[in-house]
DNA sequence: TGAATCTAGTTGCCTTTGTCAACTAGTTTT
DNA sequence: AAAACTAGTTGACAAAGGCAACTAGATTCA
C-alpha cells in the first residue's frame, strides 16, 4: 500500500515534467496557459459567468475578473447581462475569441503531436488506453466541478 | 491520429486537476511545491550544485539562488565549496533539511493516500500499471535530464 | 604569460500570476 | 424594509520567476 503511494508520487513527478515541456512554448503566444484554459471553459460552458469560472478553477474572482477584462478589451468575449438576475454577466466567445482559442488549441496540439511523433501507433494506443483507465479510476474521487 | 492528440489533451486537462488538488494544501506548510521539489532533488543528487538544479528544473539560476539562500538561512542545507573548482558550491541537506523534506513528503503522501483511499486495491494496481506504462512510453521522448 | 572567453553563483530590477479585502450593485431572507 | 447574501470590480499587495549586470574563479589560446 505505501509503495503504491510512492509510485503515484513518482508518476506525478514524471508527468509534471511532461506538462512542463508541453507548456513551455507560451512565448510565441499572447495568452498564458491559464488564459487558454479560461477561453476553453467559456467555449464549453453554457451561460458561463465569472463566478462559475472562478469556482471551477479554484481561482480568485478578482483575478478572473481581470482576465475577462483583458479578453473584453481584446474583443475575445462578449458579456451580456442576465435578464433574471442583473448581477450576472453571461460570457461567450466572439468570433475572434473562437479563432484565438482555435489557434491556441492548435499550437497545444502541435506540441502533443510532437511528443508522440516518435512512438509507434500501437504504443500511442496503449498510452491513451492507460490515460483513460487512470481517468476512470480517479474521476469518481475528484468529482468537484472538474472538466 | 488527430483524435489521439485530443484524447491526450483531455487527459492533460484532467490530470492537471488531479495535481491541483494534490498541491492544494500548501497553506499549512512553510515551503512551496517548487521548494519541496528542490529539496527532493538535493537529497537525491550527489555533488548537487545550483547550476545543476537550475538546469534540471529549467528555472532561472537567480531564482534558484534565492531559494537556496532561504534554505541556508533556515539551515536546511549546507554549501561546501569544491576543492577542484572554487566557483562550485556543493549542496547537501542538513539533518534538519532532511527532516523538513520528510515532513513535506509525508504530507504529500497523505494527500495521495487520501486520493486513492476509496479505490479498491485492484483499481489501485491498475492505476499504477497504467502510470508505469505511460512513463515507459513517454520517457524516451522526454530524455532531457528528467527526474 | 596574459588577454579573451567562459562558467557558477549573487543581486537588483522587473513582469506575471495570483490573493485578499473593500466596495458597488443587485438579490434573497426574514 | 432591514439584514444578509451573491456577482463582479478594483486597489493594494505577495509570490513566483525571468533578465541582465556583476563578481570571482576557470579555461583557452595567441
Amino acid at each position: 500500500m505505501e509503495s503504491h503511494v510512492e509510485e503515484i508520487k513518482h508518476f506525478n513527478r514524471f508527468y509534471t515534467n511532461v506538462m512542463g515541456i508541453l507548456n513551455l512554448y507560451n512565448d510565441e503566444v499572447n495568452y498564458s496557459a491559464t488564459e487558454a484554459m479560461v477561453l476553453y471553459k467559456i467555449k464549453n460552458t453554457e451561460d458561463c459567468t465569472a463566478a462559475y469560472l472562478s469556482e471551477s478553477f479554484g481561482m480568485d474572482k478578482g483575478y478572473i475578473s481581470r482576465i475577462l477584462k483583458r479578453f473584453e478589451k481584446d474583443q475575445l468575449i462578449d458579456k451580456t447581462p442576465s435578464e433574471q438576475d442583473r448581477r450576472l454577466l453571461y460570457i461567450k466567445l466572439t468570433k475572434e475569441g473562437g479563432e484565438v482559442l482555435d489557434y491556441l488549441a492548435g499550437r497545444a496540439s502541435d506540441r502533443v503531436r510532437d511528443l508522440i511523433s516518435d512512438c509507434p501507433e500501437e504504443d500511442v494506443e496503449e498510452l491513451i488506453g492507460s490515460m483513460k483507465r487512470i481517468e476512470q479510476i480517479l474521476r469518481p474521487t475528484i468529482t468537484k466541478g472538474g472538466n
